[in-house]
DNA sequence: TATTGTTATACTCTATAACTATA
DNA sequence: TATAGTTATAGAGTATAACAATA
């Protein structure tokens, strides 16, 4: 509805926000952000954030990874990492093995507990998508996946 | 090149992404943080953080647009608008005049220098456009953009 | 010397509650 | 009663510097 109170400013769906969204990183950042809310808003009974559900699929899917590996895929910083992995661990989902091979590092693994519950967070991420991606049909979906990481890969 | 070291802990470019990779939200934020990189590279001489530049060309593009209105488009809090605006004041950048027909709301305008400053901000985004999407055809970057708006939009 | 992981800390971003002036 | 804008503040996210242990 328009507003007839206000003439010389527009009503939120009649404001011209053509430049911004002709551009890439404006687009991806609100894709994005609707993503993360969808996440939120269903991914709760799991206790994981998304930062959370990255890195424990990562550790899930690549037993034995270190710490400066998952910064490095997620482009995370090495002390910003150290109360995430605490919890999990403390929370039973993974441990902290000594590395056989450099005494510096620790490898990292879920435990069966972590390993049925992120795959079961996983499974439910990935039903998720067909919510997030509802107004896209199957193809667009693997076409916009391809586009994005041809961009950022 | 392999780590000969740790063959329990896979090398960074050898982590098992895939599943992170065929999420939507993961690719988008993925790809809205490339962006913001390139944006924070480049847009150094303009003095406006990517939001800033937003919040700018919006008003630039709509005389008189209010507060609840640019929140509204943006998706971001009023609390968090106040500093941010009073800054692009203070910066002679825009003004804020009562509006004639509502005594609680504040149109927002871009003064000349504003304009100036936004437009050719403006220029520089569109023209780092080429850079982020690269790796995209003309084709493939107008069909990655209509399809992150048939998204979130 | 360089790297892994850690601590402490600062900075930025985002969110909530409560207030005022006006509708 | 509801809304626009503001203040103060809390919480979450991100960043830098410095350290111990190991390579």
């Amino acid at each position: 509805m328009a507003n007839p109170r206000n003439p010389a400013a527009p009503e939120g769906d009649k404001v011209d926000t053509r430049l911004l969204e002709s551009l890439l990183g404006y687009n991806a950042r609100r894709t994005s952000l609707l993503a993360i809310d969808v996440f939120l808003q269903h991914m709760g009974e799991f206790g994981l954030r998304p930062v959370d559900f990255s890195v424990a699929s990562l550790i899930l899917h690549n037993p034995g990874i270190t710490s400066r590996q998952l910064c490095d895929v997620l482009g995370l910083l090495p002390p910003n990492l150290v109360g995430l992995l605490k919890d999990l661990e403390q929370r039973g989902l993974i441990v902290r093995r000594p590395h056989p091979l450099d005494g510096r590092a620790l490898g990292l693994y879920a435990t069966d507990e972590g390993q049925t519950l992120v795959r079961a967070a996983e499974k439910k991420v990935t039903s998720l998508e067909a919510q997030i991606a509802s107004r896209l049909s199957a193809d667009e979906r693997k076409t916009l996946i391809r586009l994005l990481k041809k961009v950022y890969l």
